[in-house]
DNA sequence: GACGATTATCGCAGATTCGCGCTAAATGTC
DNA sequence: GACATTTAGCGCGAATCTGCGATAATCGTC
């Protein structure tokens, strides 16, 4: 394949270009905790130098991108090395393309949100944690602002429809989807409300939840 | 300042690295008209290697980032240079990345949002056009794809505020006001509902509109 | 069988929002 | 001064939404 060689014959590579990186807001639901977020130990990946600093020793996972390669799939990628999570799907959040943010180079960050399912999670716990959303404390390179606005779209999102992200294993009754939107929205929903807004969203299963106290619910899974 | 070098003793230039665009749907409203984007003749930026082919001559305006530039910086300089337009406020889209997309090589396209007064949107009219977005036609690189999704998000935050992007001059009637957002919405407004929701975010100047027939009306500014 | 616990539904009051016709006020034109 | 035009405000009915208490149904435990 011939190369393209611009009106001053140059190829595209003849000038300089940014190295480009994805970050990744993980953000998931542990059984009975609260909204939180996947970090890895700076120095895993991409960022610090050396991450021995107090309080900073921690990020959101990321990589470079590589040749060729789509960003979701850079995302994906980093996930898979640094926590050992597959096949989900991360949604871009925003550039960050200060010149100076990493001191090895010009580096451009795409910002993304990923949501996972808690089984799904599963990490090497010498390399990365999972804390609450509110626990995060300072993260550099601006990770707490990607972090929060990931934690607004995700809000959003659950806000307008019955769970989104499929955090939840199918069948689920109303009182586990509530339960789930209660906790990503980090308040208490009313019941009634709730329901009028999702009920005509979910598809009834016709079963009826087993081993239970009390009228048994009813089953649902997506529209 | 010396190179950072990593753990396989290599510059962040010696890995292979994507050319990084900036493409930018230009949005304005013309005096009397409907809400409209700012096009280029293919061939005149980034994209199409001749820009003869029929329907697909025109496209968004783009360039590709320089060293050391913010990507805000790349879109401004390539209004400045294909548009002759200053002091404006880009806003990121979306990152397009399919490495099949530009038949030069590996490029990266940050899509972005631009509004602009009409009075500051002067053209070379052999370079460029202003069209409704209604009649933009098909555009090459998923241009369609970003002028729909700029509209949706300028929509979305002229539901919200008046004239966020500002683009009446101060100051203005509640007329004027609804006026320009029955042009963004594109549908007409109710006008108590309209006066509901804005008139508790602007400021009256405690001044009346001068030379009209009929009750004068109120002039505002930003809040 | 009684009981506690849970789900589901709904009536209803109150709150909020919307749309529209009507009226008053204030201007310029004739 | 009469008139047309425009702005501004508002009363009010309709529509929608919210929250909550009450009730019925259905399970498991005792």
């Amino acid at each position: 394949m011939e190369i393209y060689r611009d009106s001053h014959d140059r190829a595209l590579t003849d000038y300089p270009r940014p190295s480009v990186a994805v970050d990744t807001a993980v953000l998931t639901v542990p059984p009975g905790g609260e909204l939180s977020a996947l970090l890895v130990r700076a120095g895993a990946g991409v960022g610090t130098g050396t991450g021995t600093g107090t309080g900073t020793a921690w990020r959101l996972p990321g990589t470079f991108l590589h040749e060729g390669e789509l960003l979701a799939d850079a995302v994906l990628r980093s996930l898979r090395t640094k926590a050992g999570v597959s096949g989900l799907s991360p949604r871009q959040l925003h550039v960050f393309d200060d010149p100076a943010r990493d001191n090895r180079g010009w580096v451009l960050s795409v910002a993304h949100l990923d949501v996972v399912p808690w089984p799904s999670l599963t990490i090497d716990e010498s390399l990365a944690k999972v804390v609450p959303v509110a626990d995060a404390g300072a993260l550099p390179y601006g990770h707490n602002d990607i972090l929060d606005q990931a934690v607004a779209t995700l809000r959003t999102r659950y806000a307008a429809a019955p769970d989104p992200a499929g955090l939840l294993e199918h069948p689920f009754t109303l009182r586990q989807l509530q339960h789930l939107h209660e906790t990503v929205a980090g308040e208490p929903l009313m019941r009634d409300s709730f329901r009028r807004a999702m009920e005509p969203q979910l598809a009834a299963t016709g079963e009826l939840a087993a081993g239970t106290v009390g009228k048994p619910a009813r089953l649902f899974s997506g529209a």
